[in-house]
RNA sequence: GCGAGUGUGACUGAGAGGCCAAAAGUGACCGACUCAAGAUCGGUUCUCGCAGGAGUUCGCAGGUUCGAAUCCUGCCACUCGCACCA
């Protein structure tokens, strides 16, 4: 017997759930499951399998459990991705081509319509729909739609007059990093470089030079008092340009900045930087003091001048350093500002000699800098005449008094350059007006959504704490866009709705999402959504029995049980999904559950398709066949653990279904005679039974199919040695087949939709009832029995193993009674410490002396290293060694090859005999 | 840097104070079957041991305890997140 085409066995079962798992509300119980739907860009590879897979077999297992299951599926076709993605393809762009025409293999026709971005996501929205299909995911297919479907777009339409009606978006403006070549805000994926660039805000202090003033950026304005100077890059031209009216010098980088960040900016006039040198400046803070020359001032960061803090700042300190070793500026020394434990005076000074930099171009400065700046920042305390503020809040108030009283303003930069475009282009940082936000900051809001997550089932659960985390850290979201694909807000429709904010509640929307395809945009409006799932008002719309039938479904399926994610969108997604139900539904609609998934490792290397280390879940399938996909990526680790795809392991796991294949379907011609080793299996299956329902109530796939498949494959083991000899399997072996099937069908469904049928199981497998443990064919006992025979045979093993003799006979000496009470009493004795003595008392013990106070000791160190449970259960007096052992003599014999005697300890006069302990019989090998 | 999590034998990965030299799977090695290979089945796989035992191991270094892979402290390494993006 062997397992037939992988092939043919998929599509029989394929076509039998063509229209399977379409479920509608019953009168049973339901469970209702999403996995954050995929955003359809590219091909499928593996680690989007298990993303998919582990639900349904989560899916799978309830069904079975004779729950009503749902678990939909959508495609999330909103936002820029694919626009960037047309565009390169439209362009001819080498890499995105060889991506997607050899390793996602699209055909060139389709590539050809790439152009058009909606082509991307409809090629491979389908695309993910087969494969899906092809894996077995048993998804109700009736409900797919996509972010862009017109009455998916009323949906969100209505969801944001909410949110707009709860006072929980706002408008402001935001600093975005700014491409001017594409015209556009660029996200992390857009960027060639500097992806890791955040964006810092700095203060720019005015210093007034003629009719002039000159802006220096800096985070530490509370420095000003310390201000001995200001550099500038004498190797730099500078420009003088009219800022919001008002004549400004700065680098000419900075000009372009200001530009972009709410400034109105003329140059005027070029101004090099070595006429700048030597000259005079004020502010109200510090006085008048010189320019001096530094190559260290970078024109392309902020301003492109530097107020300088020697006593504060180890930049400063060895610039002044340098320029005073040449004999020049000998007049100006550092002026100490605030106070550091650990640090003199000049605490910039002390960094530098500790460190013993040589000059500013010495590559520690950086680090040196930094340390000097988080040391002052933690423990500075401001000098007594300046306030005397501790240093992080010196910095808010100062910045503060100069922006109302000494001109200053802000300015952004990042704070790691250059930070450039795909297109090649610089990136600068550009203010947006009119930007919406999402008021994730709204402390009411906050505690509406913590108050809910205290009562969530969060899977595992140490995700709790990032989940408090974020709930806690949010702040508000920028939540709309000028580019991409989606939503118009609708009351302000130059804006479209931002992709990670439309994908909030549409849990909801699959669960009537079948009907409303049936139904005009039009017709959708908002009170007909209000209706539909806040139960409010009573639209005027034809066919309110329709509207009635879908409101019941909706509080039939409603809230969802469990969502399942991976764990990077715990500080997005995840939680902002928590926010927009507490914001719209009702208190009984609130999601009950999270799992959340670890990351997939591809041979040990993260999964990436960019760089082409991805295997397609397409072509595993095809080479391992679907099961076996299943199998291994349920198998390989926890659902929140990260797994590593090894082709070598997988290979494997085909193996393994293909002998779970042959065992099952020997079971089906196995006798019908009733032995011990039957009874045993019969036993140990039960347990096996609950311990896999336990492990996928509480989501361990894993777990599980260890239970499920290798417990059992190692019980059937010992069961075929134990079996009498000839004999091809009894009674259990028979009864094993229908229920193992059902136990392996959530994991590979194919396979078992087969057995199933084979064994005359009716009906789908995947409908079957899930086996239920019966703790009437459990017997202790005889497991204990077992137990004990396998554990005597492998001392025996483990004696023969060091024993250079070619043995002939075999005597098994069982220990005799007076030991057994010593072991009771060892076993029961509340203090083992005191135990020998207790003993010790009994006269008959007395009587053996030397040999009881042995037995004592060494029951002592026996009943210590067995299990708990065994001991106990031994205590109980119904497992009789003798019996066991004269039981099973047959089976030691074919074991060993060898006589085998089973005796008394008392009856034997061998020395060895003396050595018998209860459940460790003495062994004599001659 | 900050926050959350993880580190177990060749590899994946159980174990959460004495049942632990540590499950299961993989790989490797040895046997059986075979003309042979593969598949399958059985065995071995930290070190030592001519009697079921002993010794050394669970990221590193300390500590608590009669006893630590398991508890505490510090350090190191890895993963994820740190936002306008799916």
């Amino acid at each position: 017997m062997s397992l037939p085409d992988m092939r043919q066995l998929e599509d029989a079962a394929l076509r039998a759930w063509e229209h399977a798992f379409e479920p509608d509300p019953a009168s049973r119980e339901k469970f209702y499951l999403t996995v954050a739907y995929p955003y359809p860009s590219g091909a499928m590879h593996v680690g989007h399998g298990r993303t998919y897979i582990v639900p349904d077999v989560i899916a799978r297992f309830w069904r079975m459990r004779g729950r009503q299951v749902l678990y939909p599926m959508a495609f999330h076709v909103t936002g820029a991705p694919v626009i960037g993605i047309s565009r390169r393809i439209a362009r001819g762009d080498e890499k995105a081509i060889h991506l997607y025409r050899d390793l996602y293999r699209v055909p060139q026709e389709t590539l050809e319509r790439f152009t058009d971005p909606l082509e991307i996501v409809r090629h491979f929205s389908e695309e993910y729909r087969r494969v899906m299909t092809a894996c077995g995911l048993s998804i109700d297919w009736r409900r797919r739609f996509t972010t862009v479907d017109p009455q998916y777009s009323k949906f969100i339409e209505w969801q944001w007059l909410h949110l707009q009606a709860g006072g929980h978006v706002n408008k402001g403006a935001h600093p975005v990093r700014f491409c001017p070549q594409c015209d556009n805000p660029v996200g992390d994926h857009d960027l060639l470089e500097g992806d890791k660039a955040e964006i810092l805000k700095f203060t720019l202090v005015m210093f007034e030079w003629d009719d002039a003033l000159i802006p220096t950026a800096t985070l530490r304005p509370e420095t000003i008092y310390g201000v001995t100077n200001l550099w500038v890059n004498p190797n730099v031209t500078y420009v003088k340009a009219r800022v919001d009216g008002v004549p400004w010098v700065v680098s000419r980088e900075a000009a372009e900045k200001l530009a972009l960040q709410d400034h109105e900016v003329t140059v005027i006039a070029e101004i090099p930087g070595t006429s700048l040198i030597d000259q005079v400046v004020s502010h109200p803070l510090c006085g008048t003091v010189p320019i001096l020359p530094a190559t260290f001032v970078d024109p392309a960061m902020a301003s492109g001048v530097v107020m300088s803090v020697p006593a504060h700042a180890p930049f400063d300190y060895i610039a002044l350093r340098d320029l005073q070793a040449e004999g020049r500026y000998l007049a100006i020394s550092p002026v100490a500002l605030i106070r550091v434990p650990g640090y003199g005076e000049f605490p910039a000074k002390d960094a530098v000699e500790r460190a013993g930099i040589r000059d500013q171009t010495d590559p520690a400065m950086e680090a040196l800098t930094q340390e000097v700046y988080s040391a002052e920042f933690s423990s500075g305390i401001l000098f007594e005449r300046y306030g005397g503020e501790p240093v992080r809040q010196a910095r808010e108030s100062v910045a503060a008094l100069m922006t109302e009283k000494f001109h200053s303003t802000v300015m952004y930069e990042f704070d790691t350059r250059p930070v450039v475009c795909r297109c090649g282009g610089q990136v600068f940082v550009r203010i947006l007006h009119d930007q919406w936000f999402l008021q994730y900051s709204d402390p009411a809001w906050k505690s509406q959504v913590s108050d809910h997550l205290a009562q969530m089932s969060l899977v595992p659960p140490e995700v709790r704490t990032e989940f408090e985390r974020t709930v806690g850290w949010l702040k508000d979201w920028a939540c709309t866009r000028r580019v991409g694909l989606g939503t118009r807000l609708p009351w302000d429709p130059d804006w479209l709705i931002e992709p990670l904010s439309d994908s909030t509640i549409y849990m909801a929307y699959y669960t009537i999402a079948h009907h409303l395809k049936q139904y005009s945009p039009e017709e959708l409006t908002p009170e007909v959504f209000d209706y539909l799932f806040l139960k409010k008002g009573s639209p005027a719309h034809p066919g309110k029995e329709r509207l009635d039938e879908m409101r019941r479904e909706f509080e039939y399926w409603y809230p969802y049980d469990y969502r399942f994610s991976a764990k990077d969108l715990i500080s997005n997604h995840l939680t902002f999904q928590l926010f927009h139900h507490a914001a719209i539904f009702s208190a009984r609609n609130m999601p009950r559950g999270m799992v959340v998934f670890g990351m997939g490792l591809l041979n040990g290397a993260k999964m990436s398709s960019s760089k082409g280390n991805v295997f397609l879940l397409e072509d595993a399938i095809s080479e391992f066949g679907a099961d076996t996909v299943r199998m291994f990526l349920v198998g390989s680790a926890e659902p929140w653990q990260d797994f590593d795809w090894r082709n070598e392991l997988v290979h494997s796991t085909r193996k393994q279904i293909e002998r779970f294949w042959n065992m099952v379907q020997e079971s089906f011609s196995a006798g019908e005679d009733t032995t011990d080793a039957d009874r045993w299996l019969l036993s140990r299956l039960q347990q096996h039974i609950e311990k896999t329902t336990e492990a996928l109530e509480r989501f361990q796939t894993r777990q599980a199919l260890q239970e499920a498949f290798y417990a059992i494959d190692s019980d059937l083991k010992w069961y075929r040695r134990r079996l009498p000899a000839g004999m091809q399997g009894g009674s259990a072996y028979r009864a094993l087949g229908q229920i193992w099937a059902r136990l392996m069908a959530p994991v590979i469904p194919f396979t078992c939709e087969r057995l199933w049928t084979d064994s005359g199981g009716e009906g789908l497998v995947s409908f079957a009832p899930w086996p239920v443990a019966d703790p009437g064919k459990v017997d202790p006992d005889l497991e204990m029995a077992e137990e004990l025979l396998l554990r005597t045979l492998e001392d025996i093993d483990s004696i023969r193993r060091v024993l250079q003799i070619t043995p002939s006979s075999l005597t098994l000496c069982v220990a005799p009674s007076w030991k057994m009470a010593i072991f009771s009493a060892v076993a029961t004795a509340k203090d083992r410490n005191t135990v020998l003595r207790e003993i010790m008392k009994d006269d008959q013990m007395r009587k053996r002396g030397k040999e009881a106070m042995e037995t004592t000791k060494q029951c002592i160190t026996l009943v210590h290293r067995l299990p708990p449970a065994f001991v106990e259960q031994y205590l109980n007096g119904r497992v009789k060694e003798m019996e066991i052992f004269r039981n099973a003599r047959d089976f030691l014999e074919r074991e060993c090859a060898i006589p085998v005697r089973v005796v008394d300890a008392l009856e034997s006069r061998h020395p060895r005999a003396a050595t018998a302990l209860p459940l460790k019989p003495a062994i004599i090998i001659e």
